[in-house]
DNA sequence: CTAGTCAACAGGAATT
DNA sequence: AATTCCTGTTGACTAG
């Protein structure tokens, strides 16, 4: 993926907003799909996500984000449409597109706050999951299947080890052990190269003093 | 075209 | 009864 060349500006969580409603103006676009809260095609969302990452960095703080490098994950969506308009059926949709499954494609911050928060614990109480999934923009049930899905690959890993080890291939079985922070170091290094400024955040509880919203 | 990845889904068990 | 979990599968998507 190129990186934009659209010109950067700060903005404003209201911006943001109101730049979506815009769109969903002008496209008409409308989410589908079997579930209420599942709804979102990654791919009507791919030319929206140019901003999804730094949306995110204001929306885990509700406060003003700084000026960020607008570096595109490969894979974006738009989790927000999702949320907001899932249980909005737009009749003008055909039959076909709403029975048409689709896979969301998670930014590369939402999968690094995930995989934070699951470093952390590996499971999430009920208003643990709605203030990540408010933070993240998802909709608790997508954090909540992320959930399942990750502790489910996790203990896949863990089993294709030990028949590894009990295999005898040690090296391999250590090399496999280390994937997750492997996979860990590489999204924070994403991270870094997409935000080479750390974003700040208007912090009311200290008269207005800017503080870093990540790390 | 094929294989791999991953979010979403389905179904059954456990818990409250 | 409702909710959440685990486990396996499905379907969309991508890389080689």
């Amino acid at each position: 993926m190129a990186s934009s060349s659209r010109p950067l500006t700060s903005f404003f969580i209201e911006d943001i907003l109101s730049m979506r409603e815009e769109k969903r103006e002008e496209t008409g676009e409308e989410t589908r799909g079997s579930s209420a809260e599942s709804q979102m095609d990654s791919r009507c969302c791919k030319d929206g996500g140019e901003h999804q990452d730094a949306l995110l960095l204001a929306a885990l703080d509700t406060g003003p984000a700084s000026p960020v490098d607008s570096c595109t994950s490969e894979r974006t969506n738009s989790p927000t449409e999702a949320t907001t308009h899932a249980d909005e059926p737009n009749p003008t949709h055909t039959l076909a597109q709403k029975q048409k499954r689709s896979r969301a494609a998670f930014t590369h911050l939402q999968v690094l706050e995930l995989e934070k928060k699951f470093s952390r614990q590996r499971y999430l109480s009920a208003p643990e999951r709605a203030h990540l999934a408010s933070a993240l923009r998802l909709t608790e049930t997508q954090v909540k299947i992320w959930f399942q899905n990750r502790r489910y690959k996790t203990k896949r890993r863990q089993q294709l080890d030990c028949y590894r080890k009990s295999e005898g291939n040690a090296a391999v079985a250590a090399a496999a052990t280390v994937d997750e922070d492997l996979l860990r170091a590489s999204l924070l290094a994403t991270m870094y190269t997409c935000y080479p400024y750390r974003p700040c955040v208007y912090d009311p509880h200290r008269h207005g003093a800017w503080r870093p919203t990540v790390w």
